[in-house]
DNA sequence: AGCAATAGTTGTATTCATTCAACTATTGTT
DNA sequence: AACAATAGTTGAATGAATACAACTATTGCT
């Protein structure tokens, strides 16, 4: 779904072209990573947090916007799949850390490579000026994004 | 979430790349319109659709990937929501049109106003050589996509 | 006329996600 | 020592999305 919103700035009409080309092909991939993995997809984002590095439950809530219950929840789950396990923190007692077991990395790097997230057809078209030129913008927007 | 999957074309990469921009944006914009509509987002995804022109009730299953059972739902909730209104099919007695009215018009037009799809900062940041590269690739993209 | 395919409806069941209240254990502050 | 704040857990409630079976009405095909 294409949109222009009348009266944005250039940069919102092109950011709004980019999240309609973007937003139509999100649902058909999720779909895809549920059936690969078996997870729904709130459990598979957790997996992919933890891929970079250990975090506590109060890290994981606020990267993924849910509140503590929920996480509890989910991990608990993960767990229970083996996925995920639960260990103390080197610091505080109160806190835990949950970090990747081996079936969880695999699980991972099960959805890198078989669920590829290539690009449209009309992207692989591209000249290799513009694919130059793109990849410069959207290196520079992500680099001061974060 | 930028992540990027070893082995792929540079078009993968750089694919990868914009949808990481565009995804962590789009659960609070997701929450926004809600906030703003009072509607699942199920509901306002075909309100948008059928902005352009009124549709089958077939149509929009197909649109939104969605079962003819569910898609009658969603038109009965928007129907007594009075934002929505059923018509006979001009050239079939057993399809129906669905459009908008007066009243769902409003509600798509207080989505573009209210809850602005503003580009990020990062975004607004470019310059002006860089967004017109951007809209020139972006509009290639969009219509070899359609 | 008879039959298969199509468009839509009704009802049901399941799974997911989100939120809230109430609770324990630990830590930091005064 | 007392108290407030933080991290995590448990359980219940609710709302959404998705899928399926069974049905009616209409249309196209032969």
């Amino acid at each position: 779904m294409i949109r222009h919103t009348s009266g944005g700035s250039e940069a919102d009409a092109l950011w709004q072209l980019m999240v309609g080309l973007v937003w139509e092909t999100r649902r058909e991939w999720r779909r895809k990573v549920g059936e690969a993995t078996g997870l729904p997809f709130s459990r598979v984002r957790i997996l992919w947090r933890l891929e970079e590095a250990p975090m506590t439950l109060k890290q994981i809530a606020d990267d993924t916007g849910s509140d503590a219950p929920a996480t509890t929840v989910a991990v608990n789950d993960l767990e229970g799949r083996g996925l995920v396990e639960r260990q103390p923190h080197p610091e505080s007692r109160r806190a835990k850390l949950v970090s990747l077991t081996r079936t969880g990395r695999q699980i991972v790097d099960r959805i890198h490579s078989t669920v590829r997230d290539d690009a449209p057809a009309a992207f692989q078209a591209l000249s290799k000026t513009d694919l130059a030129h793109l990849r410069r913008i959207l290196e520079r927007i992500d680099r001061s994004e974060r």
